[in-house]
DNA sequence: GAATCGTTTCAAAGCGCTTTGGACTGTGGC
DNA sequence: GCCACAGTCCAAAGCGCTTTGAAACGATTC
């Protein structure tokens, strides 16, 4: 049933049926009843190809998910981040275009432009920036609306992004150590050429130097986010000469690693060595099930994918909108993972 | 620039373009060559919607991913699941068009119903199907093509599927457990009303009673499956008056929370207590770096997720196909966690 | 030289919607 | 009785592509 059906069954024309269904003032109260009735009637719904030709809207916002290769890991964040923004994409009728592109850059390249172009969607989110990310000056050369989650800091020009302080974040939760006595502090981030783990690198820094205590770079790794992760450097942490008594990790998951190590060799966590970790709030992924188990500086991912669509959204809206900013504080959420440090240090091997 | 502006600049029809650009025969090679070459400098793209008006096609397909409550969990394995689909997708053109819904169910039957009648997509990929599952009747009605990942119990009616065979592969860890000299073992499921959930303690119950063991339902639970339920459901089976000597559970998160549990008290894994767990070889949790830590039955979403896109565009191709069914072996993987039944079982509180 | 044929090209008719500009009512003011 | 004016409704022109049916053109055949 396509809308010429519906207008020869009615009688009337497809353009008061247009403007019917779509809420325009000028047809008549009883008339657009007894449209919206017939529409619902026979099940008619405007096709959706025909009338983002006709309107130029699509109606959907696009992301280029990168298909990592097999040993690479897809963006765990990404469902939640969906989830988060669903609610009013839903409100507002837009659904969400999911390109996938290789990890080639040009394919990934190739995926926006091709979204772009061919008037897929209205707007897109580019997720995990990079400190260097061509995909920025790319899209504003494309002219789409677009939010970056997340920022570049090797880029200058103005455009919009939502993030965490990350930096701010992960000094505060090393001052929380400092605070706490602890001097040997380990961080285990995320790989440093994505940009929120170049910026928590940089706070744990701040934090040391401003109380002069030098960065150890045997105390400082990066690597892709899993739990072995943090068990396995943890435990050569532990074996090490000097073993920190205190551990920062980027995700929940490689804190679990972390804590693992802890308890094979029989150390107390809170106690013997402290830990902190960041909280993405994944849904399943919960810091503890009432109270938090770990120590963290938490934001929701969710709550971001939220507010990343109301931004794109309101660009969509209105195209002349500078460009807009929005950055979060992570919650610094105290749970047992942390105490005071130790007087002395004590290890058995793994 | 669109094609009737190139077709000006190199003064050809339309036709000729559009036959050039999509491979036609009806055009000479000199011609071809010059209309590729205009259309790359240009950068000409033909507008998909206006593309997939004519030819009726969208070239996206769909999956519906419902928003769960802040409180519930968002499908973990969706990632994956698409990352894996990808390859496919984009050699063949396709997207992913990904329609959120709220968890009420008028709202996801609004999303399907939306997709198939709005021509939005060429067809749609089920995820999570539960026992009793209504939108395998409505798919079915809407008469596009879809396929499930995962399968239905009580749906006498044939459509196409993908599906690990969850019993058996229960079936199988339970034997290696029971082969093993175990005769208590726990079930961590997942919540149960998810077809993949039942079916395996199917397989568990069916195994256990092979070998004339009664079901003990003080060893079988369900729940979201996350890290804390995994420990938490341990620690209180541990501490229990006839606790098992093994677990079973449908998620490395889970298991990773009742190693911890088992750690915390001093028992080993494999030795004192066995463990045995799905996995679904999600990239952002991997079994173990290079050997694999836990005892599993092993299937890969990813690769789950390429059959079913293949099975998808094969049925769009030829929507005359019968319906199509893959079922899918987990492998049993071999790990340190599971090992002999010890002779006599002794706990410490937790 | 006319008829036939294969190759290459094109004009125009869709696809199903929105939206512009205009037409057709009935009302009230003068 | 005429005009202005809301209030309703409609025909038709897009949106940018694909595809049908036909035309133009040489080349080939008889």
């Amino acid at each position: 049933m396509n809308l010429k059906d519906l207008a020869e069954v009615l009688g009337v024309s497809q353009t008061t049926i247009s403007r019917a269904l779509n809420g325009y003032p000028e047809v008549s109260e009883g008339t657009r009843k007894r449209v919206m009735e017939a529409a619902a009637r026979y099940g008619y719904r405007p096709d959706s190809r025909a009338r983002s030709l006709a309107t130029g809207r699509s109606m959907s916002i696009g992301m280029v998910l990168p298909m990592a290769s097999p040993q690479e890991v897809v963006n765990p964040i990404f469902a939640d981040f969906v989830a988060g923004a669903g609610g009013l994409l839903v409100e507002r009728g837009y659904d969400v275009l999911l390109s996938l592109a290789s990890g080639a850059t040009e394919d990934e390249a190739g995926a926006y432009r091709s979204l772009a172009t061919r008037g897929r969607v209205d707007g897109v989110i580019l997720q995990a920036p990079l400190i260097d990310d061509w995909r920025i000056g790319m899209l504003q050369k494309l002219g789409l609306p677009f939010v970056v989650h997340g920022r570049t800091s090797n880029e200058t020009s103005a455009y919009s992004w939502i993030d965490v302080d990350n930096r701010r974040a992960f000094r505060r939760a090393t001052d929380h150590l400092l605070d706490l006595g602890h001097r040997r502090i380990a961080l285990l981030n995320g790989l440093e050429a994505m940009d929120f783990a170049f910026r928590r690198r940089d706070g744990y820094v701040t934090a040391l130097t401003a109380r002069d205590i030098t960065p150890d770079p045997a105390l400082m790794y990066q690597q892709a986010m899993t739990e072995t992760y943090g068990f396995a450097t943890t435990c050569r942490l532990l074996d090490g000469p000097n073993p920190p008594s205190a551990v920062l990790t980027s995700s929940l998951l490689v804190a679990l690693g972390v804590r693992r190590a802890l308890e094979s060799r029989g150390l107390r966590m809170g106690q013997d060595v402290s830990l902190v970790t960041h909280d993405d709030g994944l849904s399943y992924l919960p810091n503890g099930d009432d109270a938090p188990m770990f120590t963290s500086t938490r934001s929701s991912v969710r709550d971001v994918g939220k507010r990343a669509s109301e931004m794109l959204l309101a660009m969509i809206d209105d195209p002349t909108l500078a460009p807009l900013q929005t950055q979060l504080e992570a919650a610094l959420v105290l749970g047992p993972s942390s105490g005071p440090a130790p007087h002395s240090e004590r290890t058995r091997p793994c």
